[in-house]
RNA sequence: GGAGAGAUGGCAGAGUGGUUGAAUGCGGCGGUCUCGAAAACCGUUGUCCGCUUUACCGUGGACCGGGGGUUCGAAUCCCCCUCUCUCCGCCA
């Protein structure tokens, strides 16, 4: 979420960066500074009062001890009055930054300033492109055809034993998806990432900080017994290790990366564009997560976009960036990019990572901070990005190396896969 | 699942009603000494919110797991919650 300090000193700066996500509503602002403004009274008159209340405490001590008990007596009412002024105030104080709170985490971050204008994701902007288009014949398969083909995903299955959107991956199929895990994960590491591995279930605490709660609940599988939740990516347990702490400037940079399952409902989203691959409520994906100051946090960005595009280059598959527009961002994000592979027999862009900067938004929201070597602390910034989602480059790594033999391995998984070819 | 113990500052660890934001040690930072370093010695050392100053300083308030209560006054007493540890049981 935003800071209230930012909304002050920088009103009409944060008015027309949140219109370019579409967001209108000023009224919203000057309520939340309305209330912040009296918070701050209440908050004065509140510290006053319970400064009388303290010192009239210590003279009654030492009256006490002087033996002048009846003018101590006169002076303990004189406090009960201040104590119920102070718990007034106080509960009054308490209803105001609850308000202030409830109003500011329906703000969404605002865009960096180099974020595109327009509503949806046609008027996303497309930044950089490379890879060769495969030539496909005109018979090609879409990759539900050729995983029915080689058995190596059985959808059928995962229906009977769990329902839609659970697949068994089977034989090759099994072992290709150990060796993208495996290979995404070696090359985090070798880029300088700490591999981790999380909790698949997450308290409440964990999912309000990365901001799945409290509006994105319907998207998340719970565990109602236990009151918790299976984690909808590896950011959310990952960017909660750092909740509620102060990184000091030396422990920079912080770069994690994590195999998960992520578990989503999709509540409202099925269709029939989403078949085989396209979209599941199980599946496999590989996160970095980056923390830094608010200094270098773009230069970051920039490095991780090329650590994505590293890992497409060498899978061989053509990809295009796209610097998402103002209107199809996320809540959270300030500047996100989308990576696309082309997928040649569905004859479509599958998104397959998206590697986002949230400047503060995150941080503001887990009080995640940094003390710098002055001894000044400042909100951190958080970064990430997947590197890879699984199911999407599986589909295109099927449709677009099907031959006549089989299903060409690109080079840089055959040692991982221990095959060159699914056949 | 049963029984017990506990939760204090970066860490360890005192503190059972009155200048305790909190002893002490370690760590960190600054300094003296040194060609330099180590050792020793001296000093310093949390976070948040106000006011002031829009740096610095100063000042008021809050915070000893979280919430509530008793009291003129609570880290210290009472209640609830959460979590951790130990022993037993079970178990990959």
């Amino acid at each position: 979420m935003l800071t209230v300090p930012y909304l002050r000193d920088k009103k009409e700066e944060a008015i027309s960066r949140l219109a370019i996500k579409n967001f209108n509503n000023n009224e919203l602002i000057e309520e939340i500074l309305r209330l912040d403004d009296e918070r701050r009274t209440v908050q004065q008159e509140n510290d006053d009062t319970l400064a009388e209340t303290n010192a009239i405490a210590r003279e009654v001590g030492s009256l006490y001890k002087s033996g002048k008990t009846a003018e101590a007596d006169q002076l303990k009412i004189r406090n009960a009055e201040l104590k119920e002024k102070a718990r007034l105030l106080g509960e009054k104080l308490n209803e105001l930054k609850e308000s202030i709170q409830s109003k500011l985490v329906e703000i969404p971050n605002t865009p960096h300033p180099t974020v595109p204008l327009g509503r949806a994701a046609t008027d996303n902007l497309t930044v950089h492109e490379e890879g060769a288009m495969p030539d496909l014949p005109a018979d090609a398969k879409p990759h539900w055809d050729l995983i029915t083909q080689f058995d190596l995903i059985d959808f059928e299955l995962g229906n009977k034993v769990t329902g839609a959107g659970f697949p068994f991956y089977k034989g090759k199929g099994a072992r290709l998806q150990r060796a993208l895990i495996n290979f995404f994960l070696d090359e985090a590491v070798a880029a300088g990432y700490l591999e981790v591995q999380p909790p698949l279930l997450v308290n409440e605490a964990s999912a309000y900080g990365t901001g799945q709660l409290p509006d994105k609940e319907a998207q998340m599988y719970t565990v109602g017994l236990d009151n918790l939740y299976l984690i909808p990516t590896a950011e959310v347990p990952i960017t909660n290790i750092y909740r509620d702490v102060i990184l000091q400037e030396n422990e920079l940079p912080v770069k994690n990366v994590a195999y998960s399952n992520c578990f989503r409902r999709e509540a409202g989203s099925w269709g029939k564009h989403v078949r085989g691959l396209n979209r599941l409520h199980q599946f496999d994906k590989v996160e970095i997560v980056q923390i830094a100051q608010s200094g270098n946090s773009y230069e970051v960005l920039e490095a991780m976009r090329e650590h994505v595009a590293g890992l497409l280059r060498k899978l061989e598959l053509p990809f295009r960036v796209l610097k998402l527009c103002g209107g199809d961002m996320s809540f959270a994000s300030a500047l996100t990019y989308d990576f696309e592979v082309f997928s040649a027999a569905q004859k479509m862009w599958l998104e397959v990572s998206s590697v986002s900067n949230f400047e503060s938004f995150q941080a503001n929201r887990m009080k995640l901070r940094i003390k710098d070597k002055n001894g000044q602390i400042q909100l951190a910034h958080t970064l990430n990005g997947s590197a890879l989602a699984l199911p999407r480059i599986v589909a295109a790594l099927l449709e677009n190396n099907q031959t006549n033999e089989g299903i060409r391995i690109p080079k840089a998984l055959q040692s991982y896969t221990g095959f060159e070819i699914i056949s």
